[in-house]
DNA sequence: ATAACTCGTTGACTTTGGTTAAGAAAAGCT
DNA sequence: AGCTTTTCTTAACCAAAGTCAACGAGTTAT
């Protein structure tokens, strides 16, 4: 099991080299796991006992509303994902997480977390850095939703993260966006036709 | 200047007791400052040198899209005031800050944050904790977008944040709500003839 | 291979929101 | 008080989104 791509990705945050122990030691703490498509990493009001690193594979977080499912966000390759509220104060999480694809992830236990935050106090900073990470994105999020009308926000999609658009089922994207399955295919034969 | 407010409200989330010096201290690092309805605190564009805590009044947190003014947030009583992107990244703002109502605030500069955070290194978890309430904040704000019509928006806001609606402009609220000002006339009219 | 299912599109219809413009109501000012 | 400015409402019209239903292309299962 290579953790390279996650140590990679950490120093995008921190300067932290690991000695061959070191890495070791991650391996011990930090499996990596594969998730056929499908696979539920979390259930609406389960207490989120890890978090993960995505080395492959989409993963979605959606909320159940009466019966009917909403797209919060995905996750893709060298995301962190966490569900902050129920993963750090142990409540109840309001959302599910599953794999749309074959997922390959590095699954982070929270008792893991603090053994190698004692470990590699360096950590620290890097819990708090993807604290920000994931603020500014769901900030953007909010933003886009109070400035833009659905059809503008499809478009700031294929701009800003066009990789979605070529491997996430619509009706996925539809929530994400806030509009019917229906809309998005209103919205796309207008853009389209332009 | 009395701080107790902000001492009460910090017991909220961690056990943490001040002696008379540590009182005169914090006196010392964390003035208390009034403001005008109508103040500006930070203008996009600007590196975030403060957070606040406010002690009284109502400050808008907003973007300027193309000259229009999007709400993304209001801050009441005992609320933290931080635009996290631009104070701990130093980088330019994307919100403006303003007091639309009279204020008094507790300011707390990024140096002052830093020489307190040396002498009572409790504090730091308190600022993690305050992230993590402000993502939770923007993931439920994000939930009601993604799964709510505008007028479920606007009972939401009645069921959770009621005292917005008597102290709030409508024309602040409904930017804040993603619809124009006389849309979310419509909405009342049609709520309030049920 | 065919049946069942999933997903995307389209049409018809209704509801809702955006826009522009006008005016009413409320708040602030001298 | 009277005047001005700000805020809210209403109307008319158009564009867009929701809903329901049908259909077809593509996939999966048996």
């Amino acid at each position: 099991m290579d953790l390279s791509p996650l140590i990679n990705h950490i120093r995008n945050y921190i300067s932290l080299e690991f000695s061959d122990a070191d890495l070791l030691l991650l391996q011990e703490y930090i499996p990596i796991v594969h998730y056929k498509k499908g696979s539920i990493l979390l259930k609406e009001g389960e207490i989120s006992k890890d978090s993960y690193f995505n080395f492959r594979g989409c993963v979605r977080m959606f909320y159940n509303i009466n019966g009917v499912e909403k797209t919060a966000n995905f996750y893709t390759e060298n995301k962190f994902i966490t569900v902050f509220d129920s993963y750090t104060q142990k409540k109840p999480s309001e959302v599910y997480l599953e794999c749309i694809e074959d997922c390959t992830l590095a699954k982070i236990s929270f008792d893991s977390e603090q053994e190698l935050l004692k470990k590699f106090p360096k950590l620290e900073v890097l819990s708090r850095l993807i604290l920000e990470e994931e603020l500014s994105t769901y900030q953007n999020i909010v933003a886009t939703f109070v400035s833009l009308s659905p059809e503008e926000r499809y478009v700031n999609l294929m701009e800003n993260r066009p990789e979605l658009l070529n491997r996430i089922p619509q009706y996925y994207l539809s929530s994400y966006l806030g509009v019917s399955p229906e809309s998005l295919s209103r919205i796309r034969k207008r853009i389209f036709s332009k």
